[in-house]
DNA sequence: ATAGTTAGTGATTGAGCACTAACTTCAATT
DNA sequence: AATTGAAGTTAGTGCTCAATCACTAACTAT
């Protein structure tokens, strides 16, 4: 057993709760199951956070957040069709090296609708104002232009749905989408 | 106290679950919420089903049929641009209609990760088997464009995360994004 | 009328889950 | 060596939920 200051085991909590909600959702996901992937007990959980909602959001919000710099960082420097294709191999690399983190976006999108009929507006205002932010990330580079802008976000959302079903990188599905060509 | 046949009462069933899965998800939503909205008893339901799997399964499969079908109706006689005209306006007009059938069919996706780890093969198989059928579906009459198909699906998974989201349908995020113009 | 079938309910159960309370272990300080 | 405070555990509670079972009500054919 090695023991953590709370800080960095709540780091460890966000880090396996990722993990595990990305697999199965806010409702699919059990406390133990993230306990025992951080490696320590169940209790232990609520003493570092109030409760699994809060883990969620936590999570949430940290994928947000690295995505958006992850884009930020891409696209660094870089204008229009140069930005695009250095943040969408920072997509594809994403993909492939952490899915989990992408995962977890897409069950924070469906789970809006849930917590808005629970009487939780708040959830969906967070979530709503992260795409914002993650839009405006990604419009500035591209020379402010709004098409680019969501059809680069289209083509995330459509590899995100791809990956969930669990289709092979070289299934016949993929065909017409490749990032590091323009689109148009 | 309605008495029906067996098989219409199913198809009760089928729009109940459709609903309630498309807004919670299969483990966030519970028989008794399907069996309240049928206007049945919870255990009348096992009658009719083996068992909540086959209920999520009966509603998805039939939402993938249904949208489908959609598809394929709205390009009869078509081809090319006008055919994705029709699509287009199709989807918008089934995203204000029926959310419910769209979302359900996000909620599919994401189920297909955690019902592949635990041991269910075939639940996986299924989606992606409908997915390529809804592919090759807009594919033809788009001109057996590969690209083209592409955009139009990415396309509609932003839609259905925008909407799965809650932006209403005036904001600025869903800038560039209008199925009855061209994308290039 | 009666025998048989189909639609549907109420009560219940056993498992899993989020969360609490009380206790223990360990490391740093005095 | 004793103290203390933070890290962590064990034991337990109340609740929800899928699924089962025994039963009733309504329809149908003879």
């Amino acid at each position: 057993m090695v023991r953590m200051s709370a800080e960095e085991r709540r780091e460890s909590v966000i880090r396996a709760a990722t993990t595990e909600f990305a697999r199965g959702g806010y409702h699919g996901t059990s406390t133990e199951a993230i306990a025992r992937r951080v490696g320590v007990s169940q209790p232990y959980l609520f003493r570092l956070f109030p409760g699994k909602k809060a883990i969620f959001l936590a999570a949430a919000e940290r994928c947000v957040e690295d995505t958006i710099r992850m884009f930020a960082e891409a696209a660094e420097g870089l204008e229009g069709e140069e930005a695009r294709r250095a943040m969408g191999g920072a997509y594809v690399e994403a993909i492939s090296e952490q899915p989990e983190r992408l995962m977890m976006q897409m069950q924070m999108y469906l789970a809006v609708a849930a917590a808005e009929e629970e009487g939780d507006r708040e959830f969906g205002e967070a979530v709503r104002t992260g795409w914002m932010r993650l839009w405006d990330t990604i419009h500035l580079p591209l020379g402010a232009d709004a098409h680019e802008t969501t059809t680069f976000l289209a083509q995330g959302m459509l590899i995100n749905c791809l990956v969930a079903m669990g289709f092979p990188a070289d299934h016949r599905v993929w065909a017409g989408l490749d990032p590091s060509e323009p689109d148009s």
